[in-house]
DNA sequence: CACTTCATTCGATAATATTGAACGTCATTC
DNA sequence: GAATGACGTTCAATATTATCGAATGAAGTG
């Protein structure tokens, strides 16, 4: 596996992209330079590079530099590398649009949830969660999902990663959470109490291919106060009936 | 301006990137070693870098390489970044929504055009402009109307880079060009017929800041028969009622 | 069981990334 | 309006580091 050393160079390229992930403001040298305590002609050598290949884009005005519109091609072959995020999309729209709430959709990959769709409605409140963002799963609605339906042997491993309290109402125990899970397992959807985010709850329900493996998991996610207006079985019915349309539509 | 040679370690990365751009299926690392030309145990180091950074992923089956999740998270921080993108989605998913066609979003940059969002429909084809895409001016609907209200001066430069026929419809004479676009500043909006592919029509509307500069430019696109069976004023007004929409929104 | 094919590792080498210092430009301050 | 400071960019020297060809090992094929 990934035992050879990683190349500098590049492993610096990338981590000065990520530095633009949260709050892409725009940045100057020197700050990126102090950011990675390395000498602003190893940056600018870097930066110039990204610039360059349009990873990157310099403001004429303040020499400052912020994201390239060339990320943008990539980030989206990575989704249509994706037949389900392809799919899904435009269940996950409808979804929106119905319940007027955002709509998330993630897979499990390496004992993490990865969002990798997300719709809102025009009148939704913003829900902070980013596509690509990784979290742990027994805090989350659709992390909870897996943890029920993949393998009992995939999940104990992944529990056995740690349990914390995120909120006072994370599931935090391995009893409270296998007792969780067994429920989630007979409704065949899962509750998220604010047990990532308060005043945040969620819905999910897992996607399944067609031999019954869960591939993916999505929710509705809103205020507490909004969420808990819609009638949960009509909710959990709707996720539910959304996500085995999403099997029959990727024919996997 | 960006006169200092590239890192040659970085650029390389990004090229192994990009060719997963289209037709993202995995690849090897001989494929890869071939297609840039390099020896086999460069590209190795270079690969490996990006997959220990989450860029790249390994299938464990066939030891090949695809596009990691990592990069959502890059290309989702790119459109937010965009004050733009985030506040047209909602009304293009509504443009979606209403007409049952794929809607795209572009900017200009550089003397092309590059789409920096799409919502499509449920029922809608696939049309197979991706996300990233850069296109010509003077061949697309989006393009035509940034000729059109882009500073004459602007506009003349990037048709000076030149014109010619992507399609037999394409307009690629001067004066024709010129003509069209006095008629599209008098509309308000455009229409490509069939000028970019074979089958595939547009109308697109431009969008302003408060200023009144072009900013971007929106399209509903779809398969001709089914674009022109939409009643091309009802269609024009409710892409410039959007844009204008997306004005507001933005607040600048 | 030989024979391919390919991913991965290794070691030597030369090419390349890195660095601190220097330069130039712009803005601010006195 | 000269002087100062801040910052992006260039430069040349150096040592680190990326690169390459060859070697290894695993997996598959006849």
């Amino acid at each position: 596996m990934g035992k050879t050393k990683n190349i500098q160079s590049v492993e610096r390229a990338m981590q000065i992209l990520e530095l633009f992930e949260q709050g892409n403001q725009e940045k100057s040298v020197k700050e990126i330079a102090e950011y990675l305590d390395l000498s602003k002609s190893t940056v600018f050598g870097l930066i110039n590079t990204l610039n360059n290949l349009g990873y990157l884009q310099q403001n004429e005005e303040n020499a400052k530099y912020s994201l390239g519109t060339r990320i943008l091609a990539l980030g989206n072959a990575v989704s249509s590398a994706n037949l389900l995020a392809q799919k899904a999309h435009p269940h996950l729209q409808k979804l929106s649009f119905d319940y007027q709430e955002t709509c998330l959709l993630a897979v499990e990959e390496n004992g993490f949830v990865v969002y990798i769709d997300k719709t809102e409605s025009p009148g939704s409140i913003s829900i902070n969660t980013r596509i690509g963002t990784k979290k742990e799963l027994f805090c989350t609605g659709v992390g909870k999902c897996f943890l029920a339906f993949l393998p009992p042997q995939t999940a104990n491993n992944i529990i056995g990663l740690g349990l914390r309290k995120v909120t006072p109402n994370t599931i935090a125990t391995k009893a409270a959470l296998a007792e969780e899970l067994h429920t989630i397992h007979e409704n065949g959807y899962a509750v998220d109490r604010e047990e990532y985010e308060l005043g945040i709850s969620c819905v999910a329900a897992p996607i399944f291919n067609k031999q019954g493996d869960i591939i993916a998991s999505l929710s509705l996610t809103g205020p507490t106060g909004r969420i808990q207006s819609i009638p949960l079985s009509q909710l959990a019915a709707s996720l539910m009936q959304t996500a085995s349309a999403i099997t029959k539509d990727m024919d996997i």
